[in-house]
DNA sequence: TTTAGCACTCGAGGAACATGAGTGCTAAAC
DNA sequence: GTTTAGCACTCATGTTCCTCGAGTGCTAAA
């Protein structure tokens, strides 16, 4: 399986001159770009063995070739010169970074923002939370006479709050009872240990107070639920028309769909608990049908302790993975060091 | 000015068949379909007549004829029958809606995104807030040593937090000292208002405690800043592509990007106080122009007593007019009415 | 092992042509 | 005066056929 240095010369000719125009590329074009001295009819053979090896395809007799998924794959792997960033461009992503750091999820929306422009493809970001997230703590804070404030916070750090309307009103002993009550009895448990404490306190509480407990818990558990849930969202899905593989609509729409509606649960493209923080998926590699003929790359970042978040970019298989990767692993190593985490020196690639 | 009845019919007949089919009306469809009963020959003299007045257009000599932005509007104004929605939509549009009520941007997300599938088209949302919106109160929250929780609700009922760490920690004094400050002279400030006392303060009081309190007042100034903004969201951007009009890319590109980028501040389509709460934008008399080619309906509807919002649907010129106004009005209605208001029974239209 | 030469393949692009829907006009019919 | 039938004309669409050329595989010579 090994390749002759040659041989992965014109693969990686190939790669690149299809990556930079989607044409299929012929032997004289790779004859003039892999800086061989060797006449095109060598550089045939030489695409007819790699043909045969399924590193190149041919799209019909008598066009050039295309690289394959596994050429792409040997591409990525061995071939892939790491880009350098130019300085414009970290500043660009630095600014869009420390812009206020306001909220996470802010930040990250804007994260896929920014890098879906330097990169001019689609980017989607999604957070998931470690496994057992807990409230730990909750406040009450009474606002005129029907209606208090509830503010419960996570063991992860995020506060959330509802204004809950009673109709009765509420006395301050009252409502100190209650936060009594939540904070003795619901702090420190997940969500499903939640449902099953108030489930046993059902039997044994006053009605009246166990309502305004039910109340505040179930707020608590769908803030619980939220936090849990992966939220996905994308960012310059129109990146997608200006590639020529997504001029024809029925290539561009599934994608588009699958990127666009955010609200589901997405079956996420690949685990994001592998141990590497930067993952490339190529083509068939995705077990996701409307990805089938794209590439993802994306790149893992912790948030915090408790958290991990991914970025990726979305486009054809014939992307300039070299570009990509060099702009996401910039951004997921910065989007790290500024949620908290002091990384290690960059290890320099030895070439 | 005034057209004749049977004028009128072809002009119906033909905007509503290319309405249906996205195709030219050559004189024989419309023979059919109007339900006259002349001669082809008869009809294109009326056509022809109509096309002169300026209602009808023809892409070219030999093809049928389409309604023009003007024959849209005659249409729109006069000939249009309301449609009546199913019993299993409106059953849909209650499920949206109700489904737990929680937050405000959510319930809107969600019902822009139903309203979208019930249309097929993309439907947008904005929602803006009255002009002068002031913090009603400030609460602070100590968690752990060296971190509080600042709760900010403002008058028209939104409450956010955030939390903030501060080096040195406080002690419980210090706090409740800051809370009879902010509660004392920021409470029924506008932002602008804000700011002056903020800079007035600097110059009088003790540096520690002045940058707490601006802390805290910058974030409310941010919440307040969030608030009046209008939020620009879209739904079903990918509905575009089942529509012919923009089957070709450089037609939906434009619109696309507009209705994408959500974050922008958008020049709103159109004034959102006109006392109507339906409007109805063809082609060219929208302003922006992304949307020179696309008609949007939108309806306005009331959050309670101080904010208004905006749902409108974005499509082709030959847009279901009928069925949207339709949809988008028992939405718009429903929307004002869980948000608070009693709407008066809905007036028959005379027919 | 490399190279030159050559016949072959096959898609892209263009010219020529037929098709047919739809029009405008005119003259006859009502 | 209005409606209709008839007819010539226009023009987008689709089809066929052809050429062109890039690229290939193979063979034989260097």
């Amino acid at each position: 399986m090994a390749l002759s240095d040659r041989k992965k010369r014109i693969l990686r000719a190939i790669v690149e001159t299809y990556i930079a125009t989607a044409e299929p590329v012929g032997s004289k074009a790779v004859a003039e770009l892999a800086g061989l001295d060797v006449s095109t009819a060598t550089i045939r053979n030489e695409m007819a063995d790699l043909t045969e090896q399924g590193f190149l395809e041919q799209p019909h007799t008598s066009a050039g070739r295309i690289p394959s998924a596994a050429g792409y794959r040997l591409y990525v792997n061995e071939l892939m010169d790491r880009q350098q960033l130019t300085l414009q461009e970290t500043q660009r992503i630095n600014d869009a970074l420390n812009l206020k750091m306001e909220e996470l999820d802010r930040v990250i929306d804007r994260a896929g923002k920014v890098l879906s422009q330097i990169s001019d493809y689609p980017v989607f970001t999604m957070a998931a939370a470690k496994e057992r997230i807990t409230v730990k703590r909750f406040d009450l804070l009474m606002v005129e006479d029907n209606a208090f404030i509830a503010v419960v916070m996570t063991d992860n750090s995020v506060v959330k709050n509802k204004l809950i309307h009673i109709p009765g009103g509420l006395s301050d002993p009252q409502l100190q009872m209650l936060s009594a009550v939540l904070n003795s009895s619901f702090v420190g448990l997940s969500r499903e240990e939640m449902e099953e404490t108030l489930d046993k306190m059902e039997t044994r509480t006053a009605p009246g107070a166990f309502e305004l407990i039910a109340l505040v818990v179930e707020f608590a558990m769908e803030v619980l639920a939220d936090q849990r849930q992966q939220k996905f969202h994308a960012a310059g899905i129109t990146n997608l028309l200006e590639h020529p593989e997504y001029r024809s609509l029925d290539k561009a729409k599934p994608l588009m769909a699958y990127l666009s509606d955010e609200g589901e649960e997405h079956r996420l493209p690949a685990t994001l608990d592998t141990g590497k923080n930067m993952n490339i998926l190529i083509g068939p590699e995705n077990v996701n049908d409307a990805l089938k003929d794209t590439s993802v790359v994306m790149a893992s970042y912790d948030i915090g302790d408790n958290m991990r978040g991914v970025i990726g970019v979305v486009g054809p298989t014939r992307m300039d993975y070299a570009k990509v990767t060099a702009r996401l692993s910039y951004f997921a190593d910065s989007l790290t060091r500024m949620f908290g985490k002091e990384l290690p020196p960059p290890e320099e690639p030895e070439e």
